[in-house]
DNA sequence: ATTAATTTTCATTTTTTTTTGAAAGTTTAA
DNA sequence: TTAAACTTTCAAAAAAAAATGAAAATTAAT
């Protein structure tokens, strides 16, 4: 396969895996696009490249900022702007990590909190339904938290080698 | 709070978090809805709980049987089906993770590996970070895919306990 | 200070996703 | 076998999400 065809495949499939996971599948390309790029680029080329507006392009580079995943970049002698994506995998996991946990997370954790406050009787099967399957979830959503935690303070690449040994 | 109050609001907070995963809304309401259920529920009682269509509730329970988080149910003397949903958070959690590593993680590790037989010239940086990229995004693929492998073969929920003591 | 280059915003349009509901299909009991 | 009960399908409608593009705002060079 060609180098050419190989990036547009790479961008299709990254958009579409980013869908699937609740990204917006143009987001997910510029992404894909900019982790292929040696250079960074201007919001010229991110648009000639998806074809897509200039709105779209600077509204989708400025969550991909807000992510962690690319940065503005400055070049001396040029007015424009060059976006620059972060291109070691261990530190994109991360920061995709740590967003999620802060924007999903976090906030499912509170309401399971006080959902768990729910009062009833004892003895009314729907309220003990409820009960134990918000508070199981709960538990399991804050082992989650504290794993994620310690994951990513974990300086190196955890994820390279040694998990796998509990497991074995 | 009041039971019934917080059975709305878990409905709608499982939802939320459904569809920022790619997961169709209405599904996860059902999902939640029948989690929270003692008992199966009808076709009839699921339309009625959330105020959705016959046909909405229709496929959506399907999906949900798919994902096997949910079973039809039979019986004796009545003729309509009744869905009951699996309870344990830890099957959950599992079924999900299988569906999606067999729906999402699969296939882009498929894609990854055509991708990265793609030919070049070995001094082109614009060739260079493409193969890095997508050698490091596969390498990170399958690291994933093998925990899972492994997570999903054992038996009970390292989940709740051990796992912590890795990053200790 | 002026102005040309560049970036940002956001009301409107377009696209995509989801839902509806009625018709078609299926099942089961008599 | 009939027919009522129930389930499934899917074309069309509605809703939600994303994209456009032109105007407004900002920036920086002269």
């Amino acid at each position: 396969m060609e180098l050419a065809e190989a990036k547009l495949k790479f961008i299709e499939a990254w958009g579409k895996l980013g869908s699937e996971w609740g990204i917006n599948r143009t987001m997910a390309q510029v992404h894909a696009l900019l982790m292929i790029s040696p250079e960074a680029l201007t919001t010229e080329e991110v648009m000639a490249e998806l074809s897509i507006s200039r709105g779209n392009a600077n509204m989708t580079l400025r969550d991909l900022i807000d992510w962690g995943l690319v940065e503005k970049q400055h070049k001396t002698g040029e007015r424009k702007e060059f976006f620059y994506a972060e291109k070691d995998v261990w530190t994109i996991a991360r920061r995709v990590a740590e967003e999620r946990k802060k924007r999903e997370l976090t906030p499912i954790i509170k309401i399971l909190d006080q959902l768990g406050a729910v009062g009833g009787d004892a003895k009314d099967p729907a309220y003990k339904t409820f009960k134990t399957t918000v508070t199981d979830i709960n538990k399991l959503a804050n082992n989650v938290n504290k794993t994620l935690d310690t994951m990513l303070k974990a300086e190196e690449n955890w994820f390279f080698g040694s998990i796998l040994k509990v497991f074995k």
